[in-house]
DNA sequence: GTTTAGTTTAACTAAATAGTTAAACCATAG
DNA sequence: CTATGGTTTAACTATTTAGTTAAACTAAAC
């Protein structure tokens, strides 16, 4: 690759990961682009240069956090056999997508605080088809009498609503520490993936015959 | 009462009002002090004379809103005899505060995203007596061996991520109709209601030996 | 009717903000 | 070395925004 495409790619990726943090601290409307600009470390007519304006950029950085995660999800799913295999392998690829995008949580926040507003169409769809997932897995177990009735919907809010609290609100529980010493903190080694298998035993005993 | 201090309760009422929709749907940055002025009907100087700048009015807001939660949440459960009432009296208790309180999901969801950076103190302290409250609650079942080990915090942000989702995510979901005819929305009389007795079936179901 | 204190207003200020532009810079091709 | 196209920049514009102020208005006291 020419060192002037490498030059780009490197300014076009800074911007890019300056923008999620900022989006994801401040949402749309609290980012500035100038904030974008210095994290990045460009000058910010390079942001419309490359990729255009706010509304631009953030469209770009959800579509690139939103990317394939109903795809691997589904897939996933898929692959398990039984309706209990396939609830973990649902419950295991959302906590995998957050894993590897620990931003997302605040964005999915604010969007749902403001209406879903700033959502690309993709990531509407998206949402339909990991529903559609989820109301199979569940239709299919209480067919076979190892799931008890529940609303998909209610279901999947569950599980989102609890990782996506768990993650998010790390930085005021540690602000409560600073308060008192409380059990408000989960071990820190753990705070990505073992409060997440917590929610999935959790979920399996919530929802199994 | 005199009529100039109805006229100004009316105010300063239709300001408080004003200013808790308009956070609620933009958050604090992204809310715009012209707006809560329109919104609340009053020349936008008022807001300033009678409560102050954009943080004091965001302060008031938050504080109308949190009023008594943990008061009322702690009561209501020393009420209870058992464990699993005690449970039970606390998911009611915080499913009537967002029954109450329809804006306080998206206000906070946006917290949470933004690490509670605008909420005030006695916000903070008030969550810790409700940990400490789901804490006691937890730990006593367990103790009576009614319950499994479970995490409170884990447990809280179950309730709250869950119940906050179902509340906040409506208007994307109803977007998500449009798209394509799917069981995305709760039954409209339930999506306040019964879906929170879903929780809590959900919840018990969880948790209990 | 006059005075007073509180409420409300139009107009304003200073700063912040998204977005633009012409020019400088740089890497590559010839 | 020169020309070219792409990248980067400093400076700029227009608009938005929070917050302020002096004056007008209003209700109540005297």
């Amino acid at each position: 690759m020419k060192a002037q495409e490498l030059k780009k790619q490197s300014s076009v990726e800074r911007i890019l990961s300056a923008a999620l943090e900022i989006f994801a601290d401040s949402g749309f409307e609290g980012a500035r682009i100038d904030e974008i600009a210095a994290r990045a470390a460009v000058n910010k007519a390079m942001i419309y240069y490359h990729i255009g304006d706010k509304r631009a950029l953030y469209a770009r950085v959800l579509h690139d956090v939103f990317s394939d995660t109903a795809t691997r999800l589904t897939q996933r799913v898929a692959r398990a056999q039984t309706p209990v295999k396939k609830l973990k392998a649902y419950i295991r690829s959302m906590a995998a997508t957050f894993e590897q995008h620990p931003l997302l949580p605040p964005i999915l926040m604010r969007e749902f605080a403001s209406g879903g507003r700033n959502f690309p169409e993709t990531v509407a769809e998206d949402m339909l088809r990991i529903l559609d997932t989820v109301s199979s897995i569940v239709k299919q177990g209480h067919k076979k009498k190892v799931f008890i009735h529940v609303h998909p919907l209610v279901l999947h809010l569950m599980v989102v609503g609890t990782m996506t609290y768990i993650r998010s609100t790390r930085p005021v529980r540690q602000r409560l520490v600073d308060i008192a010493e409380k059990e408000v903190l989960l071990p820190e080694s753990e705070d990505g993936s073992a409060p997440l298998a917590d929610v999935e035993k959790l979920v399996l005993r919530a929802i199994k015959r």
